[in-house]
DNA sequence: CTCGGTAA
DNA sequence: TTACCGAGG
């Protein structure tokens, strides 16, 4: 999923704690299919309500955002608009390992295997129009603002945060650091720890915060180089070199000075080369999104989550209470600064 | 994923 | 307090 650039990465451990009042641009799609594969019962179901719609995702929306909001945090999510030409392979060849999943998981089942059942499950989980637009009138509710990106909300996330409108972008994805984001959270989440998938074990997993200076710096390289490893890996708008991994394209790109000088060298090509690359550095976005942030809706929130998807209002009601009073101390302060 | 009761 | 684990919808 995404440019695998880990191993060049500086990264740094963080908490939740720390970023009181900062706006936060949040990958929607990406936390959204986090909560579909990973908010399921032991058997890889999903959350359902009593209609059999899923409720995963706002399950996972709800509780994170109170998390956030908890925190001081002003999140904002991004959402991806329409996808480049250049992703079609990408997203056709995501469709063929869901349909292969699809089948797996069939097998599986009738074996009964349900650590297999599980881990399947997760993977042919598909984000429908439908749970995007629950997921909008939700952080409407909670009066978190959201935008929609023209293209890829990763660029607009990134966008926003090179320009100083976000302080960071939360996402799993290195892509971000491809677009220009100058910290990028990783597990920005509470829970401490998380299940390695086939076993019974678990791994401490604690927030990250990816700095792209400190990776140009640390690495030796431009911004414009980092573009070029991320490319020569490979990227979702490009299959990479053979056998080049992120080390290696760091050494080719110092050795030779950019990828086209590499690419001559080997005797290789990269089609719609500059087209990638601007789509990483002239990003297709709204340049000063509005964001607006609002006191959350407690009727709002509970008509969407208790009373059309079958929440339970005890379990609801303590953190709509704690998410409006942090939210007008929040205003209040904002207010004083002024 | 996250919560919350229970065990250590 | 912290770790664990079943349930949530």
């Amino acid at each position: 999923m995404g440019v695998d650039i880990s191993e060049l990465v500086y990264r740094e451990q963080v908490s939740l704690k720390g970023y009181e009042n900062r706006v936060m641009a949040v990958d929607a799609f990406n936390i959204l299919y986090q909560f579909l594969s990973s908010v399921r019962q032991a058997d890889g179901t999903p959350l359902m309500d009593s209609r059999g719609r899923v409720t995963s995702h706002l399950s996972g929306c709800f509780y994170r955002n109170i998390n956030l909001l908890e925190n001081g945090i002003r999140p904002v999510y991004v959402f991806d608009g329409k996808p480049s030409r250049l992703k079609a392979n990408t997203i056709r060849e995501r469709m063929e390992v869901k349909e292969k999943a699809r089948e797996e998981l069939e097998i599986a089942r009738e074996k009964g295997d349900l650590e297999r059942i599980r881990s399947l499950s997760a993977r042919v989980t598909h984000l429908t129009r439908d749970m995007v637009e629950d997921v909008k009138q939700l952080l409407t509710a909670l009066g978190i603002p959201y935008i929609q990106a023209p293209s890829e909300g990763e660029g607009q996330a990134s966008y926003m945060c090179r320009t100083g409108q976000a302080y960071g972008v939360i996402s799993q994805d290195y892509d971000c650091l491809l677009f220009g984001a100058s910290r990028v959270f990783r597990n920005f989440t509470t829970g401490g720890r998380r299940k390695v998938p086939g076993r019974n074990i678990y791994v401490p997993v604690s927030p990250e915060l990816l700095i792209l200076e400190e990776t140009l710096s640390r690495n030796g390289i431009s911004y414009d180089q980092l573009i070029d490893i991320g490319i020569m890996v490979g990227t979702d708008f490009n299959t990479g070199l053979a056998r080049v991994g992120a080390k290696t394209a760091l050494k080719l790109v110092k050795k030779y000075g950019n990828i086209e000088a590499v690419l001559k060298e080997r005797g290789e090509v990269i089609e719609n080369l500059e087209e990638i690359k601007d789509i990483f550095r002239k990003q297709n976005v709204i340049e000063t999104p509005p964001i607006t942030f609002g006191k959350p809706d407690a009727e709002q929130i509970k008509r969407i989550l208790c009373d059309d998807h079958d929440f339970d209002p005890a379990r609801v009601d303590p953190y709509i209470t704690l998410a409006r009073e942090k939210m007008s101390r929040n205003t209040q302060t904002s207010l004083d600064g002024f």
